[in-house]
DNA sequence: ATTAGCACTTTGCGTTATCGAGTGCTAAAC
DNA sequence: GTTTAGCACTCGATAACGCAAAGTGCTAAT
């Protein structure tokens, strides 16, 4: 880390107070506020000094010369690192995740789904959640299954383990022999391929080796086409944008506007999310340069699935947010989707017992 | 109808000609700014004692005594029923909406995203899509695919023609045999049995009948029961909420908060789409007793097939909304959304990850 | 090195005055 | 009888002013 280690021991003290102290309440901190809450054995005018030079050191900022100090986004930052104190979830807190964890929904996106539900609830903040985009996915086997004589299931078993099924009603009629040809004709011809692959002369070919079924060849390409592309572009969700407008600092929507430009900004917050270590839960303090606006902070946990960035959830509000308590929410319910993804076998098999 | 029935032609022309033009720029309209405007054919005085009475008669409201003249809730829904032009769409709106109808998406959500995104950067109002929940979904058939010793697919053909699928990570061997007569089983016990249905001795016989294979019942079994509640919920997303922020009504966030209390009334407006006839464009006009906030305005279209009602689609904004042109875009892509739904060549509602 | 005391700065707020837009009403014109 | 011109009136928006409160920075004393 490096920065902060120039600061004395009460200057931390000050500084953590000073942010808790506005994380609180919102409002400039001035000195007097900070001698009669918190005993640090000084008086009001040191603390002036000590403040004059965190200023200047760049860890605070003055709204205007009469007006206390309030955290600079380095402030802010050096505070996530090192400053602030671990928040201990309360019991009923502890409850309410552990609620959400047992319902043990399979789907990684249902489980960020009602995990972002529970946050924004819990923290009165809203929930982002990523889906990072699945580059080359590609069909592993194809399997059909017989309804009737007109309908048929298209089972493609996708290369993460996925399986994705259409239901087809054929024009013609089609019997298991037939479907069993249809199912070698792509497994030969489409398994191990991306999906611009998928060229006219190898359609023809399929077709041809179809013989007089060649008909069935045409909507199931369709199919396979849909649905190797339909995760390709990730996805990006906010819910409970609504819990901003309880925050004070929204009162003016300019700063609204800035924080929801993150909406308008999937790629670059999936570039963040693909970058991300993932071992920890991320801190992004707003500003300037960064994908995140002025006066806003995302907080995002990455999971990683065989070193391979499968999702995201986390939180975004103003840059005075209850660091610690969010972090810790996020923390634990990361952790329960993390075990649960990880290996989701033994879950499967084990949800008898409860 | 019969509302506005006692108004004279001109008085109709005037509440016409006023609420265009303060849905054009925002502000209170003035009699002055009528007659120069609009060629009402008579003097300023005469158009102030029209307003007069229109006010009285409950169509416009005054913000102040020194104020121009504001559609009232009244009289913006006089407005949208029978007075408002319809707005043709320039043929670059023509074209752009037919590009999406072109990339022609087999998913209901996922079309009903693509025309969502659509129309919001078409219109700069938040879209808004709702799916209903999906009530009494049973499983009709049960499927298993063998994939190998350890590995198995289920497919489930629901009650509504679609098909859920799960990919099945074994702990015990099995082979075709067994995963046949797991399909037996399931299909004895499970089908055309709504959720709550599926009772621990159920499960018990179950496993009875499975013998010594009865491990494999009770991951199924959740998966099952994952597939029949999955949908259950329904569905209410908006997208592009951001851009509410440019409409000056918002600047006031206590507007904004109100329109966006709508994202918490999930029941309320599922009950608005269920009770919609379906048929046309429903304008709802915000105000007092209504889902819809005050000076909000929600432009919703349902989809229905086989009179059920599967989707529906809209805008949400301030009630200065441009209404003429608003609707014809939401009605030309149900239009085109209404037709790709209705003959499904395949139909295909629902995989297992998405 | 710390602290008490004080002058200084700046915001917020309430008061007042002025301006302008738009109405309602009355009396004249069509 | 309907329409219109003219005018007094009302009310919001804006700017100017002064005052009080909060908080600082600095100086001098501890």
């Amino acid at each position: 880390m490096g920065i902060g280690d120039e600061l004395s021991e009460r200057k931390k003290a000050i500084l953590r107070a000073l942010i808790d102290a506005h994380i609180e309440n919102g409002e400039p901190v001035g000195s007097k506020y900070l001698t009669s809450m918190c005993d640090i054995g000084c008086s009001s005018a040191t603390i002036r000094n000590e403040m004059s030079e965190l200023e200047s050191m760049g860890y605070l900022e003055q709204p205007h010369t009469s007006a206390g100090r309030v955290p600079s986004k380095a402030g802010y930052r050096f505070y996530v690192d090192s400053l602030m104190q671990a928040y201990s979830l309360t019991s009923r807190e502890l409850e309410e995740l552990n609620n959400m964890q047992r319902a043990r929904i399979s789907q990684l996106d249902k489980m960020l789904k009602a995990a972002g539900k529970l946050i924004t609830s819990m923290t009165n903040y809203p929930t982002v959640s990523v889906k990072p985009k699945a580059t080359n996915l590609i069909v592993s086997c194809f399997k059909t299954t017989y309804v009737d004589s007109r309908n048929f299931i298209l089972s493609m078993i996708m290369s993460d383990k996925t399986v994705k099924s259409r239901y087809i009603q054929s024009k013609i009629e089609v019997d298991e022999e037939i479907l069993n040809r249809l199912c070698g004709v792509l497994n030969n011809n489409i398994t191990h391929r991306v999906s611009s692959e998928i060229s006219l002369p190898l359609i023809m070919k399929m077709e041809a080796d179809m013989g007089m079924y060649d008909m069935l060849i045409s909507p199931v390409i369709k199919c396979v086409y849909d649905a190797m592309n339909s995760d390709d572009e990730g996805e990006l969700k906010f819910e409970g944008v609504e819990k901003l407008l309880e925050h004070p600092e929204f009162s003016d929507v300019e700063n609204l506007r800035k924080l929801l430009s993150l909406m308008d900004k999937k790629e670059e917050i999936m570039d963040l999310v693909e970058k991300d270590s993932g071992n920890d839960v991320s801190i992004y303090i707003g500003g300037e340069g960064s994908t995140v606006a002025e006066n806003s902070s995302m907080i995002l946990k990455t999971f990683k699935v065989n070193g391979k960035v499968v999702g995201a959830i986390g939180v975004i509000g103003p840059q005075r947010m209850e660091y610690p308590k969010v972090v810790a929410m996020v923390e634990y319910l990361a952790k329960c989707i993390s075990s649960t993804i990880q290996n989701p076998e033994i879950k499967e098999l084990k949800s008898s017992d409860d």
